[in-house]
RNA sequence: GGACCUGUGGUGCAGCUCGGAGUGCACGCCGCCCUGUCAAGGCGGAGGUCGCGGGUUCAAAUCCCGUCAGGUCCGCCA
């Protein structure tokens, strides 16, 4: 009893009262979930905490309900023959001849704090409090602090130094919306919150520190997702004098160290695809490897086909096993749900003993249906659909089906990583004519494709990568230009001039003057690898006090508005959106 | 900006298709009873703007329109 949870009102936790103390007086504290009344003579009060539940048998009456906090003094005894409660880990043994001293008393919750109901997520959130008193709020934030725990180990083991870095930065606007902090000093000048620390964790390389890291908060304003919150967490990592290889091999142990750290299972080695690959096998740059159903092509086998829906530069094709049971309603939603995605159409073809079921059957050569028909090992029973398009366009329509008819929930393993290499260094043009940066202006593109960069930019690769878990992106990393004729070259194709460059990131072009160093480095998501850990949908199970899709916080009313005063001092005026 | 789902005592649901008195179930709450329970049990009771507004109708929780809130997704997220 002489343990760290020993403080001056309790002796021991409530989940660790056991047959050890078997005899001895102890105290205990925390909140009432359950009080048993038999008369006069016999109460039974079941005392919480977030190590467990001990039961205090206490001769008499005793005023308390659900939700008091108590400070229960009693003697650990074995529970009489018979009585011993086998759900509990604490079962074999009760507090008796109890005195109850209550700290605090409670009103009722407004909803029950034990796990039995599910309860409506904006009653939990405006009750947040209470919400985190309950038993898979405790286990999810304390999960992630033993995530936190393991990747500042593992990082420090390898020689990183943790460094923070500003909240209030500079605009600089380029990619997310960012968040705007007026300047009290500076009137009609503003902050911005970090949508990632990028610039500052590069300017650290100049500064010399060759391995630093952070568990660092990032703001976007950005609508929100099941997987996306205005703020997050990401581990950053940036490293000089290493290419890509050291920073896979850095990310991936502490990634690994973190999954062991609460699995208690070493992940296998990260399996690496190219980004051309995964688009072409899987339809999207996160594929979700923990089932097949890849995506195969037709396109010679349709080269020349007469059907005319289907004639165009690429002829992909998915294989739904056992989709052929589908109605033709379902069969009209997909339909629906290819159009919005982008394609043209979507053809569907039954699998059955005795040939293709379709409306477009009968137009089929044989070949053609031969095709159909024994694509990805195809039999009775299944349903094929394809996709003709731009190569891009129809794997990705497809990639996007294949998820949504086949996924798991995220968190239902196993855990499939994967790191995606060789992104486009380029995305496609913006309505200026300009082309889009796929990751960040400072993107190193690979060396044997420099040469392309004005000639043919948009087959550039970069050396840029993704680390994908079960169909989710947990992060993103890149080697960092750290030349200025490369960095001037890419400025030059994104269309920023040297005077826009200048006024952007002038600091940062200033500092690469200096020596700086060849540099490469990566953040990931924690919440996202938290939550599928943890197998929850939604990072806002692993958030202590998140913001409900339209950015609310329905515990503190925020956003609000704020007062006359408060606005003279920034000398802003608040403009209200006409009623 | 758009699509879809949800909204009924404090909580979780049913009722809504096919309109007919706020009807029902479980939990919680209040009172009484009960000496071995642990989802304790028994008896009794209180508690409702059916999210909000409008429309149709003799009559709306139920049908229609709008709106608000929560959620999922598209756009957006270098």
């Amino acid at each position: 009893m002489s343990s760290y949870e020993a403080t001056s009102l309790r002796d021991l936790q409530c989940g660790h009262v056991g047959v050890e103390q078997e005899g001895r007086r102890v105290s205990v504290c925390g909140w009432v979930a359950k009080r048993r009344e038999h008369g006069e003579h016999l109460v039974f009060v079941d005392v919480r905490d977030w190590t467990g539940v001990v039961q205090a048998v206490v001769p008499g009456t005793v005023e308390v309900r659900p939700e008091f906090v108590v400070r229960v003094t009693g003697t650990v005894s074995r529970r009489p023959a018979g009585t011993a409660n086998e759900r509990l880990a604490t079962g074999l043994v009760e507090l008796t001849d109890c005195d109850v001293e209550v700290l605090n008393a409670a009103e009722p919750p407004p909803f029950p704090l034990d796990e039995r109901v599910e309860i409506d997520e904006a009653v939990r959130l405006r009750y947040r409090y209470l919400d985190l008193r309950r038993e898979p709020m405790q286990r999810n934030l304390r999960v992630r602090a033993t995530i936190n725990r393991a990747l500042r180990a593992a990082l420090d083991a390898q020689g990183f130094c943790e460094i923070e870095t500003p909240l209030l930065w500079a605009p600089t606007p380029e990619g997310a919306r960012e968040f705007v902090v007026p300047s009290r000093l500076h009137p009609g000048e503003f902050y911005v919150l970090p949508q990632s620390p990028q610039i500052a964790k590069q300017l650290l390389m100049v500064g010399g520190f060759d391995r630093y890291y952070q568990i660092a908060r990032c703001l976007r304003d950005e609508d929100l997702r099941a997987d996306r919150q205005f703020e997050f967490t990401q581990l950053d990592v940036e490293a000089s004098f290493v290419t890509q290889t050291d920073v896979v091999r850095f990310v991936s142990q502490a990634v690994a160290a973190a999954a062991a750290a609460v699995t208690g299972e070493t992940p296998d080695e990260i399996v690496t695809m190219t980004w051309a690959e995964a688009l072409d096998r899987y339809g999207t740059d996160k594929p979700d490897l923990r089932f097949g159903m890849e995506i195969g092509d037709l396109t010679t086998a349709f080269a020349t086909t007469a059907v005319q829906a289907l004639v165009a530069p690429s002829v992909k094709a998915l294989r739904v096993p056992g989709g052929a049971e589908m109605t033709r309603s379902r069969l009209d939603a997909l339909t629906e749900q290819a159009r919005a995605l982008g394609a043209k159409g979507l053809a569907w073809f039954r699998v059955t003993a005795s040939g293709l079921e379709s409306p477009l059957a009968r137009h089929l050569s044989p070949d053609e249906s031969a095709a159909v028909a024994t694509l990805d090992g195809a039999g009775a029973g299944d349903l094929v659909l394809v996709v003709a398009d731009e190569h891009d366009r129809a794997c990705r329509v497809l990639g996007a089906l294949r998820v949504s008819l086949g996924a798991p929930p995220v968190g239902a393993g196993p855990y499939r990583y994967l790191w995606v290499t060789e992104f486009p260094l380029f995305e496609g043009f913006d309505e200026d004519g300009d082309l889009v940066a796929a990751h960040h202006p400072f993107t190193m593109p690979l060396p044997e494709d420099l040469e392309r960069l004005e000639s043919d930019p948009l087959s550039v690769r970069s050396q840029a990568y993704d680390l994908v878990l079960n169909g989710w992106e947990l992060g993103s990393g890149s080697v960092r230009i750290h030349r200025a004729d490369i960095q001037s070259r890419v400025f030059r194709a994104l269309g920023i001039g040297e005077e826009e460059a200048a006024s952007r990131f002038g600091f940062l072009l200033g500092a690469f003057r200096y020596g700086a160093p060849p540099h490469a480095g990566f953040a990931f998501g924690i919440d996202r690898l938290t939550a599928i850990l943890v197998g929850e949908e939604n990072i806002r199970e692993v958030i202590a006090f998140p913001k409900t899709q339209s950015g609310t916080d329905l515990m503190t009313g925020a956003p609000k508005g704020i007062t006359a005063r408060q606005l003279r001092e920034l000398r802003l005026g608040a403009v209200r959106p006409p009623a």
